[in-house]
DNA sequence: GCCAACGTTGGC
DNA sequence: GCCAACGTTGGC
């Protein structure tokens, strides 16, 4: 299974309004960048992903899970853009927030601190579970 | 609010 | 196919 980071701006589409859907999930649309949407094509049902706040928060609050593969964005015409499906899982225990993975040495090469621009990104099995861990201490 | 970084567009 | 111009994102 791959974990990824999904990124979102709060005041657009938060963790909230993430859980709102519950179960049923929504789509992540809206993507208009190639090297994303060719991340949300490899998807598979089941990978999980942060869900990132940025500009404001600049943290990871929870973890969702995919719940549809790659599909047509239904805000677009355009056919060149897809996306999955995403649901909430739980929230962080305690939020991680962007400078706290700046300044942990085994995060350093985060795709979040390395292509800061980037919304949807993978993330390496370490990663996945230092991040985990940070946030059960 | 600024600006660096990056991606996209379009003229040549 | 190159690259300058432009637009957008997101950290600061």
């Amino acid at each position: 299974m791959a974990y990824w980071l999904f990124k979102s701006e709060p005041s657009v589409w938060s963790w909230d309004d993430q859980v709102a859907k519950g179960a049923q999930g929504e789509e992540w649309d809206g993507v208009r960048n190639y090297q994303a949407r060719n991340f949300m094509r490899e998807m598979k049902l089941g990978d999980q992903g942060f869900f990132y706040h940025s500009q404001k928060d600049k943290e990871i609050v929870g973890i969702v899970e995919v719940c549809a593969l790659a599909h047509p964005d239904s805000t677009t015409d355009d056919e060149r853009w897809e996306c999955v499906d995403i649901k909430a899982v739980e929230p962080l225990a305690r939020a991680i927030t962007l400078d706290e993975i700046k300044q942990d040495e085994a995060l350093a090469e985060m795709v979040l601190v390395k292509n800061s621009r980037l919304s949807v990104q993978p993330v390496r099995d370490a990663e996945w579970s230092r991040i985990v861990s940070l946030s059960k201490s």
